[in-house]
DNA sequence: CGATATCCGACGAAATCACTCGGATATCGA
DNA sequence: TCGATATCCGAGTGATTTCGTCGGATATCG
């Protein structure tokens, strides 16, 4: 996602390429960009000089939504999800007088993924004028 | 710990007890509580009618030390933990741009941690009026 | 002495993570 | 039209972690 940020509005970028400047197997990469896809943070284009590339400025795309795509609902304990549909109750719940501190530290990591942006971790490449988006600032 | 917290004061509890009040194997018990009493957070005491118990009142006790007890330094990336001997840099780290955000994301975590204590997870039994701790509170 | 405990080390099943593999399908340039 | 370049898709794999189990040694109390 950071390299997409880089190559933003510049055409779509292969998975090769990225495969290459990250030094990760393209393979993987494939896999994960389903869920980007799926997550509508991403569109592709087929066939030759195809790739990904986001569907938003970097700036508009908090890290939660990201992380909610790769890795699913933020949940440090499966009784504190995030996804209301998928929220569950353990057997547990009567007596357990835990779920109150999970809920907690979950909200504190939804906090602070919200409060940081894809432009937060994508910095301007010095070098690269013609990037329309290397000045924008979120928050 | 929670039931460790609840019989504070009171002598030591078998795990056998918590085992049942739990409803948790007791073997399994057996293996976590090694790393609370490592950790110096309860002491044993061997032979018929021993058991364990907290070295400190409830509300003494941040669940963030309960954590890195049972858990391990915290870190929600190897790159962004907790423990300064543990600390580790990947090999990506010239690159990587997203250590930041674990960096934060701990941060948060941790001073959730830091801000709850045994006790606000223990709350006094009502119809033990000889708790001696049932009146303290944290923070 | 025997019942009740903690201590200790090793082992095991299931789930998850970080991939790999093989091939089908779409698109572009020559 | 053809071939190179891509995405798409489903299945499989090896290492690691999690949540336990099991057997037995040691300590203490009544």
């Amino acid at each position: 996602m950071v390299q997409l940020a880089h190559h933003y509005g510049s055409g779509p970028v292969s998975l090769a390429g990225i495969a290459a400047e990250e030094d990760l197997p393209r393979a993987y990469l494939e896999q994960l960009v389903v869920n980007l896809r799926e997550a509508g943070l991403v569109v592709s284009t087929r066939g030759a000089h195809g790739g990904y590339e986001l569907t938003r400025t970097p700036a508009l795309i908090p890290m939660s939504e990201v992380l909610r795509a790769l890795e699913g609902p933020i949940a440090p304990m499966f009784c504190a999800t995030d996804d209301p549909e998928h929220a569950m109750t353990c057997d547990r719940s009567s007596r357990c007088t835990v779920n109150v501190l999970w809920v907690r530290v979950r909200d504190a990591i939804t906090a602070t993924l919200d409060s940081m942006s894809l432009a937060d971790l994508a910095p301007p490449r010095i070098g690269t004028p013609d990037d329309p988006h290397g000045a924008l600032i979120s928050q």
